[in-house]
DNA sequence: TAGATTGTTAATCGATTAACAATC
DNA sequence: TAGATTGTTAATCGATTAACAATC
C-alpha cells in the first residue's frame, strides 16, 4: 500500500557524509553558521544542489545567515542513522576483511561489526582486531539469534553467492558487497556494491583521456 | 583546441567491468556468443543500455546472433586499458593500504603497485606483501624518476592533503583517493574518490526505508 | 534600509528506456 | 521465410542548474 515510500535521491545520500565531514571541521574551528555557498565552494558543488540536499534533513536555514553548524551536523547524523548503531557480521577474513575489522571509524557511522566469519579452518579461532573468527557454519543461526540486519561480504568471488545466501538465510536484510560478484538475492534484500574495478575503470579512462589531450601530436 | 574530448559516460565506464566479468564466465563455459538481453538479465539492466554501453568499445554485433564473446572481452580489456599495465605508488601502509598491497587482482586491471610509502619510522624498511616500505621523504623524487602516473592514497585523513600535494609534486597525474578528504589539487589532476561512508550511507538509508515499510503500524 | 542568502519553481542537461526499422 | 536481435532515433525520466521572489 505504501508505495509512495519514494526514497531520497541516491546522489544526495552519497554527498551528505562529505557535508558532515566539512561541518565537523567548521565546528572544531568554532564557526557557528555556514552558507550553502561556503559548503559548495569547499566541495566543488553547486550551491543550489547543496541547499536541496540539506532540505532532506528537514533543517531550515535563515536567509542572510545560513545554517547553524551544530544543528546541521546533528540533523545529518540523525538522518543517516549514525546516532543509533546497527550490528553487522563480517564474512571473509582475508586482506580486505581484516582491514575493515581494523578500521575503527565505522562506529561513527553507526555500524558495529560484532562478529567475523571465515571458511578456512586455519583462521577459525584466531583473534583479528579483537574479534574471534568463527566458522561460517554457525553464521546463519547466530545471525538469527542476534537479529543481525547487515552482512559485510569480503570473501573470494567463488564463494560470494553461497555465503550471501547463507546470510539471507540467517535473516539478514542488507549486504555490503565488496566482491565483484553480481549477487542474486530476493528483491527485498538491500545490496550495496563496492566495486573497486568500476572505480579504477573511471580513473584509468580519465587518465588516458588526460594524457591523450596532453600530447596532441596530430589532429 | 581539442575540446571535443567528450569523455564516455561515467555510468558506462562503471558498468563495463561487470560485463567483462560475466563474459569471462561465459567464455570459461565455452559459450561463443552472447546477446544484450542475456547480459542485461544477468546483471539486472536494460538490454538497450547494455547495447549502448558495448558500442563505446567499437564492437558491432550480428543481428539475430549477438556478440562474439572472446571479441567482446578483448574489446573491453583494450578499451579500459587493462592490456598494458600502469605503475602506481601506494601511500599509507595502514590496514587498508596493506590490504590493497596484498590484493593481487589489480594486475588484471592493468594496475601495478610498484612501491609503498609511509610516514611512520617503525614501518619504513619493513616488507609488506613483497614491497619494502619506503619513507615518504623519497617519494616525490622517486615518482619523478620512475615517471609514475598514479598515486593510491590510503593515509589518515589529517595527512591526506599534504601527501596528495607531494604526489602531484612528484609528477603524478591521477590520485585514487581512499581517504574521506576532499582533495584540493590542480584541475589537470584526476581524482577518483572511494568513499566508503557514502556507500554505507546509501545502504543504511535503504535498509531503514525497507524496515519502515516492513512494519507499517500506522499511516 | 540594502543586500546576502534561503526556499522554490522553471529550465536544462544527461542518462535511461521505449519504439522501430534494418538485418542476418 | 520468419523472427530474434542489432543499431539508432525518439521519448521519458531524474538530477542538476538557473532564475527569482521571500526574508532577515
Amino acid at each position: 500500500m505504501d508505495d509512495n515510500v519514494r526514497a531520497f535521491p541516491e546522489p544526495t545520500l552519497r554527498r551528505l557524509p562529505a557535508y558532515h565531514r566539512f561541518l565537523k571541521i567548521l565546528a572544531a574551528r568554532g564557526r557557528p553558521v555556514v552558507s550553502c555557498t561556503h559548503i559548495a565552494t569547499e566541495l566543488g558543488l553547486d550551491p543550489t544542489q547543496v541547499r536541496k540536499d540539506i532540505q532532506v534533513t528537514g533543517i531550515v536555514g535563515k536567509p542572510r545567515v545560513g545554517y547553524l553548524v551544530p544543528e546541521l551536523i546533528d540533523a545529518i547524523e540523525t538522518f543517516l542513522g549514525w546516532k543509533n548503531s546497527t550490528d553487522a557480521f563480517l564474512v571473509g577474513v582475508g586482506h580486505l576483511g581484516t582491514a575493515l575489522l581494523g578500521y575503527g571509524g565505522f562506529r561513527e557511522y553507526g555500524l558495529n561489526i560484532v562478529a567475523a566469519f571465515d571458511k578456512s579452518p586455519e583462521k577459525i579461532g584466531t583473534q583479528v582486531h579483537g574479534r574471534e573468527v568463527q566458522s561460517v557454519d554457525s553464521m546463519a543461526e547466530l545471525a538469527q539469534r542476534m537479529h543481525i540486519l547487515i552482512g559485510i561480504l569480503t570473501v573470494p568471488a567463488d564463494s560470494a553467492q553461497d555465503l550471501a545466501d547463507l546470510l539471507v538465510f540467517g535473516g539478514i536484510r542488507a549486504v555490503w558487497n565488496f566482491t565483484p560478484v553480481k549477487l542474486h538475492l530476493p528483491p527485498a534484500i538491500i545490496v550495496e556494491n563496492v566495486q573497486l574495478s568500476a572505480s579504477l575503470a573511471v580513473l584509468s579512462n580519465k587518465l588516458a583521456e588526460s594524457l591523450k589531450a596532453d600530447v596532441p601530436q596530430e589532429g
